[in-house]
DNA sequence: TTGTTGATTGGCCGACCGGTCAATCCTCCC
DNA sequence: GGGAGGATTGACCGGTCGGCCAATCAACAA
């Protein structure tokens, strides 16, 4: 039996209408777009999406489906290799901060997964939080960590910080004038939090 | 001239129609919301929708307008009667939490206005940026923060904690089970990353 | 009483929505 | 050649969308 890989695909159509809709859902949301600009972007007619995924709402599961498993299955690999330390978890935070800035689109298509009806929560995420649960408790008991503090929140934390960041990075610069956004915002930005995330921001 | 509140209304019927409007936008967002909904929920007919906020579009943009202004208000007025130590920054980390707390409808709304196409920055809330970093910046000098950090990168990193977590926490929280939605994740969560935030995860 | 004004209604419009379907077209196998 | 089957099309459907408008209603001033 083939491993089940829901990325690929052989037919070339096909492709283009997913293409075409993923490009268009992650800008507009699904709400607000119409079958036929899919079909006029993927230059075929509206039939087509319904010949080959039955419903606008199917193209869309199908369309997370295919992403949101990628982005889970590369995070999961990544934490399984790495060693349960301080170090390890920088790491681990570094490596997650430049997979969601290589890619804007998988951070507004999460952004419309948050805020929509959520469905049942996905089996690839559930075990990619224990994961990482598992291995800060590891890291505590070993001395790398506090052992004052949750794993369970810490991983949150995390994600807050770096999945906030991307999704709100430009509204939140713009408090502080067009000036600062510099083209090195991430890097400092990343530096930043790395410093309060393991040292606080209270002085030493 | 009278102050300009834009949350005061005297007429009922514009006020049924508003309230009607903002949950359904807040709950469905502004695309998968028909006027014939929102006409049904507050009990008119649509007409009166168009006759009081010209168009849906209109309307939307009201009630975004009048909800965050009413929220940077509130803010900046909390902010301008702090001392800038870290104490201060601590209560109004734990003021921003609980507000947003007992609000979802406005951390939804929240939501929407970062996925959708944003305009024009607002002043008020460019102000309360401001505000917040001069205070920091006031506090590193007198030895309360850290020197080696941006206080605009904190001040970023503290609100990535804090609306991130109300705007996804079932989500996250669903990685590790039904059972550790105990009731009390907030405080648990708001002990955690005060740790975390001014002393950092590594031990001291 | 009459005129004015704003609140409110129901009916209607043209445009567009997602989806269906019968008819073609293309390709490959017998 | 011929036909089987998937790819692809264009016309079409019922329904709903946002918005418009003339008519009515209620309140009040002249």
């Amino acid at each position: 039996m083939l491993p089940k890989n829901p990325t690929a695909t052989d037919n070339p159509t096909k492709e283009a209408i997913f293409k075409a809709a993923e490009s268009l859902f992650i800008k507009r949301g699904f709400a607000d777009t119409p079958t036929s600009l899919i079909a006029r972007k993927a230059n075929v007619t509206k039939s087509l999406i319904h010949h080959y995924f039955g419903s606008k709402e199917q193209l869309w599961r199908e369309i997370k489906r295919r992403r949101l498993y990628q982005y889970f299955e590369m995070q999961k690999n990544q934490l399984a290799l790495a060693e349960p330390d301080a170090q390890c978890l920088e790491d681990a935070i570094v490596n997650f901060f430049e997979f969601l800035k290589s890619d804007p689109g998988l951070v507004r298509l999460f952004g419309w997964y948050l805020i929509e009806d959520l469905g049942e929560p996905d089996e690839e995420e559930q075990e990619l939080g224990a994961m990482g649960a598992r291995m800060l408790a590891e890291a505590q008991k070993e001395g790398h960590i506090r052992l004052d503090v949750d794993p369970k929140y810490v991983i949150i934390a995390f994600c807050c910080l770096v999945v906030h960041w991307h999704q709100a990075k430009d509204h939140y610069l713009s408090w502080f004038g067009p000036q600062s956004s510099s083209g090195s915002v991430d890097k400092e930005y990343l530096e930043n939090i790395l410093k309060i995330f393991f040292e606080g921001v209270l002085p030493r």
